[in-house]
DNA sequence: CTTGACCTTCCCCTAACTGGAGGCCCCAAA
DNA sequence: TTTGGGGCCTCCAGTTAGGGGAAGGTCAAG
């Protein structure tokens, strides 16, 4: 398979698979030619980093559960750990977006939003509460 | 006032202070050794700033609040426009925060965490569902 | 006079790609 | 046989919003 099928099949960009090699995360093959020379088992870690792209790991999450994964007697514990601690962080950010939200849904709605300039949206932020 | 005066009374880093000069945030004047000469207003426009980020709007945003505030003759619609369309991005964010996490607790409610090597978070990022 | 704190500019680094330039490679049509 | 259009290659630069640190100027106190 050339890269364009791989793209294809697996929904990453070309421009992601290479960044991915370049990175050391997936090592295809080359044909004569040069060109990258993919075989299904390159797809599946493929598919892999974009299922656990999606769930929102860094790509060193990503390293080490592949790792983990290609570890035939690794321990299910350090993979919930490594889940947990991301988990902990979307949490976090979840929490600080909601802070946001909430703030600016206030400031929203007290603002009424017309061509007069009075405006409480500028006045919180300039401080003068 | 020097930079470390502003920095302190805005909880802004120095860093952050020169990198809004360079990008035109602000505009400080000069003290003739060559440090930067902060007034009241440059402190009020950092504190400003500082506000808007801490809600999450990004550079650009801050300039066109900033421009706004600075404009007597704004349209209090204009702010708001802006303040809904950060909204709406800080909901997706949430959305997408939320979704990963639900995902993401169940995979971790479906694994033993334990030392053996089944586990299901691992087998659902190969795809074998 | 020296020391230490503070200030300056400059450059590189981050995460995870994305876009583009310049240049091969390959296949099919005229 | 040549030409055209994709697809592929590498390398470079840019993205956000600053952070880290080096090399050097400035200032106040002891």
């Amino acid at each position: 398979m050339n890269i364009g099928d791989v793209s294809t099949r697996s929904g990453l960009p070309a421009k992601t698979i290479r960044y991915y090699e370049d990175i050391g995360l997936i090592k295809p093959r080359r044909s004569e030619n040069g060109y990258r020379c993919f075989v299904e088992a390159d797809l599946h870690k493929l598919a892999f980093l974009g299922r656990a792209r999606a769930l929102g790991f860094t790509i060193e999450d990503c390293r080490m559960l592949m790792a983990l994964y290609e570890d035939e007697s690794r321990a299910s514990g350090d993979v919930k750990q490594l889940a947990l601690e991301h988990l902990s962080k979307i949490e976090t950010k979840i929490a600080d977006l909601e802070a946001m939200r909430d703030t600016l849904t206030e400031l929203v709605h007290c603002c009424a939003g017309d061509s007069r300039p009075d405006c409480p949206i500028l006045k919180d932020l300039s401080g003068k509460v």
